[in-house]
DNA sequence: GAGTCTATCGCAACGCGTTGCAATAAGCCA
DNA sequence: TGGCTTATTGCAACGCGTTGCGATAGACTC
């Protein structure tokens, strides 16, 4: 990271422990709240950057949800996406293996390789569907 | 729409004409700058209150793009997805036949019947993916 | 330890989108 | 047409996220 010319300071580990610690996901919002709750003098553009930095590291990812707000969570050993339900807001995570065939078939379909850590999909679950059926 | 106790106006005519004539995809703050070309009187809050009642309607979608922010366009003939290129910003459409078998990827792994209109990836196009490789 | 360079920080302002509330006006009925 | 009900509008304020800029402070050299 140095050798980038990049500087690791309190700020940023206090920022990358609070993501850390966020276990799964958390909102940009959120982050910014639990980081200026350990050092309220934390800004919320100071946050963002530090996130956007850790990202590009390729220590966290983040993806957008339902109503486009930004969720990042800490790059952990399984690259993963997301199913949101649209009816009761459930939603599952795809690991690797559940997620092949659906890669497999966005690149026949369309020669893209599409990335997991941003596949981010809306639909209806069973149980809404059943639910809906009736 | 009388039926549902709603009334037709012609901020709300506007509007729609606007998003028609934005012959594919605007995005939120496009569509408001257009209808303030054609109506300076009419506000941001009008402009996207009456988008949420129009895809409320069945009229229009929205979905979001790489950048969390807000596309828009009419529910044409066909329902399509999109998918963009990290790379290079490139956009492909997916029509229902083309995303057939994505969904049905999608419903073996999951469960899940995702919406195509949300249907919305992210991932590398042929081009940038030779070009990496490089 | 002192001096220099520059990455990082805090602040302030902005852009997009949303929400609450009072004023307006559309539609309905007599 | 005149009066009533209430959906819609405009305004103002907010929340999330981003950007520009001057000030701060970390790292490196001597």
């Amino acid at each position: 990271m140095q050798a980038r010319g990049q500087r690791w300071t309190e700020q940023r580990q206090l920022i990358a422990d609070v993501l850390a610690a966020s276990d799964g996901h958390a909102t940009g919002a959120e982050l910014v709240e639990r980081v200026r709750a350990a050092d309220p003098s934390a800004t919320p553009s100071t946050v963002y950057r530090t996130l956007d930095l850790l990202e590009e590291l390729g220590f966290a990812t983040h993806h957008h949800g339902l109503d486009g707000r930004e969720t990042y969570h800490l790059e952990g050993v399984v690259a993963h996406g997301h199913v949101h339900c649209q009816g009761c807001g459930a939603e599952v995570e795809l690991n690797a293996d559940l997620a092949q065939p659906i890669l497999a078939a966005i690149e026949r379909a369309t020669g893209y390789v599409a990335d997991l850590d941003h596949l981010s999909l809306q639909g209806r679950c069973p149980s809404c569907r059943a639910a809906a059926a009736r």
